[in-house]
RNA sequence: CGGGGCGUGGCUCAGCCUGGCUAGAGCGCCUGGUUCGGGACCAGGAGGUCGGUGGUUCGAAUCCACUCGCCCCGACCA
């Protein structure tokens, strides 16, 4: 039998993770564009579910699509002094078009922050055009050091919504009301539990006044921040000009927001389910989520499994594998490592008996189903996969999180929380929102992930750095 | 960007230290046949000039310099 292609989770989780998104056939690097990588088709499709579950979230409360230029003038960036200083670093310029060198180089967009400033404010005069609710699907550049399949790529797709409201609380209702729509695409669509909270200070968005975010723990403890929803306050308002009167007819900044998930949910959703043998895709997003093995010996055995194959696979939606020269054997490794959640055996002894075996991916469990109870049994494995996988992963989640209650125990926490060994945790301590704070547990290799909204863990506290009183536990971990 | 590893048929790798016949293996692929309930077997066959550039040499996959890319660790970051 030939060695799996796939390094054991346990053996070294970085590699495991590579092949996993090699064998799945999700993505690989684009050898030729540095830190670049191509989204296959298989990949592709898992991002064409997200943006499905999302975009009808974003039309349900009001967003519509449009879409803003991938250049955008470098004087744009400078215009919001913390929204340079983020980004400077990682910035790639157009400095020569057409065979010339261009007076003023244009940036390929970060983020869109700025050259959507710019047109809010040419749109934007009355509160009667407010609030302006703006979501774009695209690609963005990020010039990064160190790049990983879906976690951290040079180019990646995402959405970035992009709001004005006419009041400060109106824009923060905004900010959690997308919040919320990435705690559910992540828990309900991804089977992906995480957690509500506002980002430290240190930690916020570039120029925005606070940052949410959705952040999820994968196998190996790792924090994974999920999505980002911010509070622009009238930073970029004031940065471009973006006025409106009030009805007061008082010349006042619009209050902006913006949020965004990207192609990262996809890393994420790997490193929350997969195991040794692949790719594991929960049943809402996995492309094909059956496929039909048929299995026969003679030619007359043949005929009649594979007829009797395309029939029940026509009843129920699903794909038949009945590629010739492959070995039953061969194709349930092969769908297998492709994360399909349901696979169907259909062979001779099956044809006798009127049934057929109902195997699950992510229990390897078999069935044997008589053929009326097949599109029931099916439905319902995959209803029951897509909400054991939820919880296990968030039993996973409870499990490795950890209260410490002095600064001393959460550097001994995260010391021998190795994520090499599969053992990362989320240590809930009592902390300021302070950079001395965010300083201080930098020096453990970790970061401070959010302050959480709801009191998932405990109640008041004194910071364990300060001393000052703070209202609930913050998550500290080692991310990605 | 610093440290480490790697780059040889589609894939995994051997060969490199101690330059020298037509550059090998396994897997995969193609053709034919026998197979088919967890990675089938036999026979025949196609496919590489050794990441790139420049050098040393009678001669370079092998030695030297530069360069590109990937992976890991770190710093930085969404």
């Amino acid at each position: 039998m030939p060695e799996s292609p796939i390094t054991p989770r346990n053996r070294d989780f970085a590699q495991w993770y590579q092949d996993v998104v090699l064998q799945g056939d999700m993505a690989e690097p684009a050898e030729i564009v540095k830190g670049c990588m191509v989204i296959k088709p298989n990949g592709y499709a898992v991002w064409e579910g997200l943006q499905r579950e999302l975009d009808t979230r974003f039309k349900a409360t009001g967003h519509q699509n449009a879409y803003f230029p991938l250049l955008i003038p470098q004087s744009f960036l400078r215009k919001e002094a913390e929204h340079v200083e983020g980004f400077a670093p990682e910035l790639a310029v157009v400095t020569v078009a057409g065979g010339k060198e261009l007076e003023e180089p244009y940036v390929i967009r970060p983020t869109s922050e700025t050259i959507i400033g710019h047109f809010f404010a040419k749109w934007i005069h009355s509160w009667r055009d407010l609030p302006m609710l703006l979501n774009q699907w695209a690609n963005v550049v990020r010039w990064e050091l160190r790049t990983r399949m879906f976690l951290r790529t040079t180019e990646f797709l995402w959405q970035e919504g992009h709001t004005a409201h006419s009041s400060h609380q109106e824009a923060m209702e905004e900010v959690l009301r997308i919040l919320d729509i990435y705690r559910e695409v992540a828990e309900d669509v991804m089977a992906m539990p995480v957690v509500k909270g506002v980002k430290s200070h240190a930690e916020k968005f570039a120029g925005a006044l606070k940052s949410y975010s959705i952040e999820a723990m994968m196998q190996n403890g790792l924090a994974l921040q999920a999505g980002t929803s911010h509070d622009l306050g009238q930073n970029f308002g004031k940065a471009f000009d973006v006025q409106f009167q009030n009805k007061e007819g008082q010349l006042e900044y619009a209050w902006q927001t913006s949020w965004g998930v990207s192609t990262r949910l996809i890393g994420g959703l790997i490193m929350t389910h997969s195991d040794d043998k692949g790719l594991v895709l929960p049943p809402r997003l996995a492309p094909v989520k059956t496929v039909l093995v048929p299995i026969y010996r003679k030619d007359e055995e043949k005929g009649a499994v594979l007829e009797a194959s395309h029939k029940i696979a026509a009843d129920i939606g699903a794909k038949v594998d009945d590629r010739d020269g492959q070995s039953p054997g061969a194709k349930f490794f092969h769908w297998e490592r492709l994360g399909v959640p349901v696979v169907l055996e259909l062979g001779p002894r099956d044809l006798a008996a009127g049934k057929a075996v109902v195997k699950r991916r992510d229990t390897g469990t078999k069935q044997p189903v008589s053929q009326e109870a097949l599109a029931g049994t099916v439905s319902a494995t995959l209803d029951a996969m897509q909400k054991s996988l939820f919880a296990a992963a968030r039993e996973r989640l409870k499990a490795n999180t950890v209260t410490a209650n002095s600064i001393e125990e959460v550097e001994s926490i995260l010391k021998d929380a190795s994520a090499e060994k599969g053992g990362g945790k989320f240590v809930m301590a009592h902390l300021a929102d302070d950079p001395a704070c965010d300083a201080r547990v930098k020096e453990f290799k970790a970061s401070v992930r959010n302050h959480p909204l709801a009191d998932e863990f405990d109640g008041p506290g004194k910071c364990i750095v300060t001393g000052v009183p703070v209202e609930r536990r913050a998550v500290i971990a080692k991310a990605y």
